[in-house]
RNA sequence: GUGGACGUAGCUCAGCUGGUUAGAGUACUGGAUUGUGAUUCCAGUUGUCGUGGGUUCGAGUCCCAUCGUCCACCCCA
């Protein structure tokens, strides 16, 4: 007899229990602070059509896209037909579908997030997947769409990542009206071109000033020298803070009206994510911030661990001004953000950002006396009206091996009810983290173990500052 | 899609210029008398040396092919 072996696929993030607690509870926050904020939740199948979702051809996505095809559908298809169905390899195309489809029924600015998974024939390499979590904001106007909500999504991802507690980070911005702008005064007036030198430029503080030099006055760009440290001139500006961004902002001129345009814009946003309650610690103005995407034409975002360069951006996104062009004749301009929990949770255990598993079981009745097992199953189920979650151990089995077993679990409270107890009218409370325990009369075990589960939340808390 | 490195227990690796039955740590399993895990001590299990072919008296070691993994680029969360 010869096994199949049993293994994943490369690009596939699966977890042991434990670990699949820490990433559930990092999406719960990101939910949380979402729904704080006042967005909708919506889901969309990871099936899309691929018509629909091949709307730009022959780009990246084509290149990286899976095809879903039903093995009748197989069969019956001909030579050079692309299958019927594909993978959504992001949330963003899904929404431009989804409000363009629903679009009668949607009040605007329509505001909605959505965590789910995506699909992507990556490339197999450290940190990129093929599969993976996406958690996405985005304020979807009607005709409209005030800038001001340029300023709310730094809010919101403000205040997640303040939650999740990984340390300092900020909140990257730039505006490409203003970077077309500017090149457009170095004389770079076609479109095309500008994204590709300010895909090149956004490089720079991941590859360095050299490369990207050497890069746009190479054979690709060809520019001329003086222009481009013109251009690394204007581009190597990072703001300390409010006023030095805005003085920046100020210094420039007059220029032209894309430039002017991308300023007002900038100027405002930085003001207001102030006003949202962001302190300036936190944000910054970045004049090499692109995106590599076409789809952005206003405010751009990236956000970074401050200690933690090397991990790259945690969250990006930016203003867009039609969302659903190719669905629909309706004009939707939006503004999007979006976190990929895979690689965040992936990237921060790889730097030990991580604090040590936890499990959702709160705390394990042991079986010191298999006689005594109604006993048992009476103090679990009061225990879980309690709200504690608890597991009863319902075979028999040396203590020992319960310890282990709760040790192994990540169960931190063992719970023990043996004669000793139950002549005193006691219960005997483990507490496995600390290596130490306990005797607390049987009526007080309730109240007597939430003070503690909360004392060891608070613990856990602080002890990462 | 383009270019480069590496494949030895579940994991991290050692294995000399080819030479007996391929090793360590870790993990895992069991034990160290009564109602206590992790820590300590003792014992045990673990491999078609990625796969196929070649050179050789002899290949984990050298050669070829193939598959797989990782890295860089492209792109991106």
């Amino acid at each position: 007899m010869s096994f199949v072996q049993a293994r994943t696929m490369p690009g596939v993030l699966e977890l042991l229990p434990l670990d699949q607690v820490a990433f559930q509870a990092m999406l719960d926050a990101i939910r949380r602070n979402f729904e704080r904020f006042g967005f909708l939740p919506i889901e969309t199948p990871v099936m899309e059509y691929s018509s629909v979702l091949l709307t730009k051809q022959g780009g990246e996505t084509e290149r990286q896209v899976y095809f879903v095809q039903s093995t009748g559908a197989l069969q019956a298809a001909r030579e050079g037909d692309l299958p019927e169905l594909a993978l959504r390899f992001d949330l963003t195309v899904p929404l431009a579908r989804y409000v363009a489809e629903h679009e009668h029924a949607l009040v605007f600015p329509f505001r909605r997030y959505q965590m789910q998974r995506v699909y992507r024939g990556e490339r197999a390499q450290r940190g990129r997947f093929r599969e993976f979590y996406q958690c996405d904001i985005d304020v979807i106007g009607k005709d409209q769409l005030s800038v001001r909500h340029d300023a709310e999504l730094p809010a919101v991802i403000y205040s997640v990542f303040r939650d999740l507690d990984i340390g300092a980070f900020t909140i990257q911005l730039n505006n490409r009206k203003l970077m077309r702008g500017f090149l457009q005064q170095l004389g770079l007036a076609d479109g095309e071109r500008q994204g590709a030198v300010l895909r090149e430029v956004d490089k720079l503080d991941k590859r360095g000033l050299d490369a990207v030099r050497d890069s746009l006055t190479g054979v690709d760009f060809a520019l001329a020298p003086a222009a481009v440290a013109q251009l690394l001139d204007f581009v190597g500006f990072r703001s300390h803070s409010l006023q030095h961004a805005l003085a920046r902002l100020q210094a420039l001129g007059e220029g032209n009206e894309a430039l002017q345009q991308g300023r007002a814009e900038l100027t405002e946003v930085l003001q207001l994510i102030h006003a949202f309650g962001v302190p300036e610690s936190h944000y910054a103005l970045n004049l090499s911030i692109a995106r590599g995407l076409d789809y952005y034409t206003g405010t751009v975002y990236e956000t970074t661990l401050n200690e933690h360069p090397q991990i790259g951006s945690i969250c990006s996104g930016g203003r867009y001004e039609n969302l659903a062009s190719h669905y629909t004749r309706s004009r939707l301009p939006g503004v999007g953000i979006s976190i990929g929990a895979t690689r965040l949770y992936w990237q921060l255990r790889e730097a030990g950002l991580l604090k040590g598993a936890r499990s959702t079981v709160q705390a394990l009745v042991a079986q010191m006396d298999e006689a005594e097992l109604p006993r048992y199953l009476e103090l679990a189920t009061e225990l879980r009206g309690a709200g504690i979650n608890t597991e009863a151990v319902v075979e028999p089995g040396k203590l020992a091996r319960q310890f282990k077993y709760a040790d192994r679990a990540g169960i931190r409270f063992v719970l023990v009810l043996g004669p000793d107890e139950i002549a005193k009218g006691t219960v005997t409370v483990k507490d496995l983290r600390k290596q130490d325990q306990f005797e607390v009369a049987r009526a007080d075990l309730v109240a007597t173990l939430r003070v503690e589960i909360e004392q060891a939340a608070a613990m856990r808390g602080s002890d990462s500052h």
